[in-house]
DNA sequence: TTGTAGGCTGGGAGCCGACAA
DNA sequence: TTGTCGGCTCCCAGCCTACAA
């Protein structure tokens, strides 16, 4: 008997991260089965010749967990388009079925010390004053029971008490159950919800195995996108939790051997329901890490209609690994080539073959899709080619589909079976000279987005010295990887003055010279889009080996930053100027950059307050 | 990527238990799909209607088990043979793959305090002294560590010890992470192997939940053969283990929602290929409990050249629960009857409708396949039918198939649509008249296969003081069912002397006269055949509500015994008797029985040494 | 503000002999 | 011979404070 129950769409979403947004209702999509059969944990073998998308109205769709693992996943019912009554432009009425109004959800990642057997939840301040409800602090120590309903609707009931010294929330009774009920380890998160009627709900996000963002290089590999972020994040080993056992500990549960062959199977089936023009349901897990195959057809036609072609710059967004944030990274196209010649000689998936600026980071992302990114707005580096004709030219189609959609439009001169642009090419000069490759690429796209030059860059308060103050720099940790290129990088300065403090510092540590102004000195290289979280996590930049990336509109354009006043004017101007909502003072607390070595700094000041 | 680990075939067997046989590679056997149907975990759909058996050459046989739950499973690749080139009894050359050789093993189904948490495992001296390494009982206590490999090859360490008044063997560390691992509880068997090398194994047999045989009734039923013994018995609630979890205790792992659909798609693929006489391959689960379809071809040509018909007496050997030794059940046809005649007319899948004579145990089995029986070799208790002409009559053939074996017979008298009899069949003779059913018509049956009859089997040695001799007798445990149709039993007398024992006994009880001869009064009803095992675990005959039956070549037929002799002439008369190889003398300190109330009574006896 | 180390305590895992079946 | 009970240890889950980042 299949496990029909539904939860609701606020809490999945939440669970499921900010990257991952489901289209409406009754709305278009396109479904492709390369990107279903990435998403299947296994190699799927298609046994006919397919089309590679296939526009649908989507027509029911539930949200759902498993009831074992708590890994979300989505059931979507999808019925293709008829092609002969299809008429281009106008999409069937929109049910706006709950617009997934966002309610407010705090995300945690565990600590060793939230995850330890028998250890407490430290609450951060933040989530127990703006989630939980309000503690009597007339009593000693301030103590409640909060409860807590789960994906399942099972209630967890937890002391929340705060103390000790200084006084701090934390979560005990009750904690120790839930962690080992989840089996939850230092990296995964917690997510609580508040609906509206102040009921509280906790989920979870298990981290992703492996390091670095994961992404799938190739579509003919061997690696399992699937069960390697998603249920397999369940099979990892976990000594701690299975103390008991002395030798053998191979005590993974939760999947069966057959999962992958049978998520094959149920790619193989939608795929062939699909050509055929009939009704079909398809699963997605959105902690799987795959691009979703199911994609807004807006989107994928507003993609289709750019002319894509090397040395354009685009970003694109990806999920940290505990999907606390997101991260934009950037990068350049280096070609334009369909990714599976043989098998999907006509689809769209993944035909842009891609160089990144951090190429350390996303090693194994080398093609994307075109509504996966976004264009830089701003002109390219290298000005757009001029021939062939600009008119738009038809994606080749496959021999034995007809086109499915005549606005899917590509950048052709890539035949069919033959992908390698000869080498004298006419868009040859697209591709960067040689020299120009990675950083050096970007700052040539960069430089002519600001209308400074990169010379100018520093501002006039920046002096040599300051650049050595090592009063109040220290190291980061020693994992925190040193970027690449840093000869490369452009120096950039930002002046944090804080002026007109109404509260002065008690005691400044005498090896930190108090200095009037908060200085942030280098390049600012990436913070993280918390726009639309209305509770936001504070950051841990450390342990994340993250770095800050100035990312508002005019993102990746360096800019000069001098920001002075109150702190109230500070707050203003930061949380305008880094696109987030900063509700906490303490996130001006530590700020990382990069000096003009190329080294990871990191500048802690005092709270503000 | 499946884990295709193989285990070694007398592991598996041994884990197995001893009913499981599969046939050996290369030999031919019958495929038939109701089977593969009964023993998936759902009900089964055809689609098209198929052969109800395909005659097959088993290609590859891989005996393996599940990597979480141990749950054993083999997998039978399967070439439908082809029938063109079919000849009749000329099967191919047998590859004597390994004929698992039997080694020594030993199974003991757990008591609570094997299970306790925290507890040690109880080692029968048995068990002790033939199969882990001798103890040096020089020291104080007489203490070694002994290493077992489980199915997987994880290697499980166990402190053995000798200690406690009175001294007995036990196994202590490391003896409760093995039990949490795997999850077992009181009445789950564990079976240890002694390979030839002395290297000890360790395996599981899960008992099957629910109480009594499992056998299906019907083919149509909603029932879950598979998922009521096999996969599921892990998914009963295991609040012991689970304690961690404070409210949800929802903890059941191990199955995955799908598996009762995907095997069901297992078996018509299955289905499908055979009809189509393509290659395929069945996995088969020994401990699913139903029966196997995957059956040696001699087996069910030499069934089905039997003539069946009704009244005709027979034997079925099942399981006990633990699988810790196998029980015959008697029984007589009631009707020769295809069982879906809608699905599959032709077929001799459960063709038998039979009655038991402990119908009481089988309630659930009112259907069996001819192979699966074994025809009392003794003339039945009404002669075999007349007419019509004794010469074979052809099974029905469905109309969609060509016959399939042309020597596979059936007695007909059934039309392919009708089955129920007319009133006026002139086989209705075959049913015993009224008043005759139950053991009334066994006592028919067996009247005409003991030269004597019924009423002279009391010995002379028998007389009425001694029905009564209430000293050494005492009433079995509460939960132990009373016989039906106690009047219907026969009476037999058993009589043991204990002549020229060399040891006297010590202090014989005031109460218990001690009697220069053990006497058993009443009919023997059941024993165990153990010959096949080596080391044979004691019966615990009390809390297995068995019965002692003799159960020796002339299966079914009443004796009168009278033992005389010494103690190993007792050992060797009993040995040859039960046809069970006694290895302890202690076999022989509990015998119940059965007196001419038909109450079931128990002796207790000193020890004979 | 919050992560981690380390102390204290109670309950239960784990091991034992006594006893009886 | 072996199942179960109750007692006894010792370990660790669970809760706490101190301290430092």
């Amino acid at each position: 008997m299949m496990d029909e129950k539904c939860l609701s769409p606020e809490l999945w979403y939440a669970c499921a991260g900010e990257m991952v947004q489901i289209p409406p209702l009754t709305s278009q999509v396109f479904y492709f089965p390369q990107g279903h059969a990435e998403h299947a944990c296994g190699p799927v073998r298609f046994t006919s010749l397919l089309p590679p998308y296939v526009l649908c109205t989507l027509t029911s769709l539930k949200y759902m967990a498993d009831p074992h693992t708590d890994e979300l996943f989505a059931k979507l019912s999808l019925l293709p388009l008829n092609l002969n009554h299809h008429h281009d432009d106008a999409e069937l009425p929109l049910i706006h079925s709950k617009p997934p109004h966002k309610l407010p959800s705090f995300a945690k990642t565990l600590t060793q010390s939230d995850a330890n057997n028998g250890g407490g939840f430290s609450v951060p301040r933040y989530c127990a004053e703006k989630m939980f409800p309000p503690l009597d602090f007339s009593k000693d120590p301030p103590l409640q029971y909060i409860t807590a309903k789960d994906v399942h609707g099972e209630s967890w009931r937890f002391k929340h008490i705060y103390r000790g010294t200084p006084r701090r929330h934390l979560l005990t009774t009750g904690w120790s159950p839930f962690v080992n009920n989840k089996k939850l380890v230092a990296g995964d998160s917690v997510v609580f919800l508040k609906a509206n009627n102040n009921d509280l709900y906790v989920g979870i996000r298990r981290a992703k195995r492996g390091n670095g963002v994961r992404f799938h290089s190739s579509l003919t590999s061997n690696s399992l996108p699937y069960g390697g972020a998603g249920l397999s994040g369940f099979l990892r080993e976990d000594d701690r939790k299975r103390k008991l056992v002395s030798i053998n500990n191979e005590d993974n549960i939760g999947v069966m051997n057959s999962s992958a062959s049978v998520m094959g199977e149920a790619v193989i089936e939608a795929a062939n329901l699909a050509a055929q023009g009939r009704a079909f349901d398809v699963t997605y897990y959105p902690r799987a890490s795959t691009p979703e195959f199911c994609v807004k057809a807006s989107l994928v036609k507003n993609a289709m209609h750019i002319k894509w072609y090397s040395g354009l710059r685009f970003k694109m967004a990806l999920q940290t690994q505990d999907s606390s944030r997101i991260t934009w990274f950037i990068g350049t196209i280096s070609s334009v080539e369909v990714a599976d010649p043989l098998l999907w000689p006509s689809s769209p998936w993944r035909i842009l073959q891609v160089k990144w600026d951090e190429a350390d980071l996303l090693e194994n992302v080398k093609r994307v899709s075109p509504w996966s990114v976004e264009l830089l707005t701003d002109m390219p580096a290298i000005p757009p080619p001029l021939s062939p004709s600009p008119k738009k030219l038809r994606l080749l189609q496959h021999p034995h589909f007809p086109p499915l959609d005549p606005q899917l439009y590509l950048p052709t001169m890539f035949s069919t079976h033959h992908l390698i642009p000869p080498p004298n090419n006419p868009y040859a000069y697209h591709h960067p000279p040689a020299g120009m490759q990675g950083a050096r690429q970007a700052f040539c796209a960069l430089s002519l987005l600001n209308p400074n030059p990169a010379g100018h860059l520093l501002t006039p308060a920046l002096r040599p010295p300051i650049h050595h103050s090592t009063a109040i720099q220290t190291r980061l940790s020693k994992n925190t990887p040193t970027l690449q290129n840093p000869s490369t990088s452009e120096n950039v300065s930002c002046l944090l003055s804080k002026q007109n403090s109404t509260h002065s510092r008690n005691n400044p540590p005498d090896d930190v010279k108090t200095p009037p102004h908060l200085v942030l000195f280098g390049k600012v290289i990436r913070t993280h889009n918390h726009s639309s979280c209305d509770a936001v996590s504070p950051v841990n930049l450390e342990t994340d080996h993250c770095k800050v990336f100035l990312d508002t509109e005019d993102l990746g354009r360096t800019m000069n930053l001098s920001l002075l006043g109150s702190y109230d004017e500070l707050y203003r101007k930061l949380t305008e100027m880094f696109g987030i909502l900063i509700s906490d003072a303490k996130m001006l607390n530590r700020v990382i950059y990069q000096d003009i070595k190329g080294e990871i700094k990191r500048v802690r000041d005092e709270p503000f307050r």
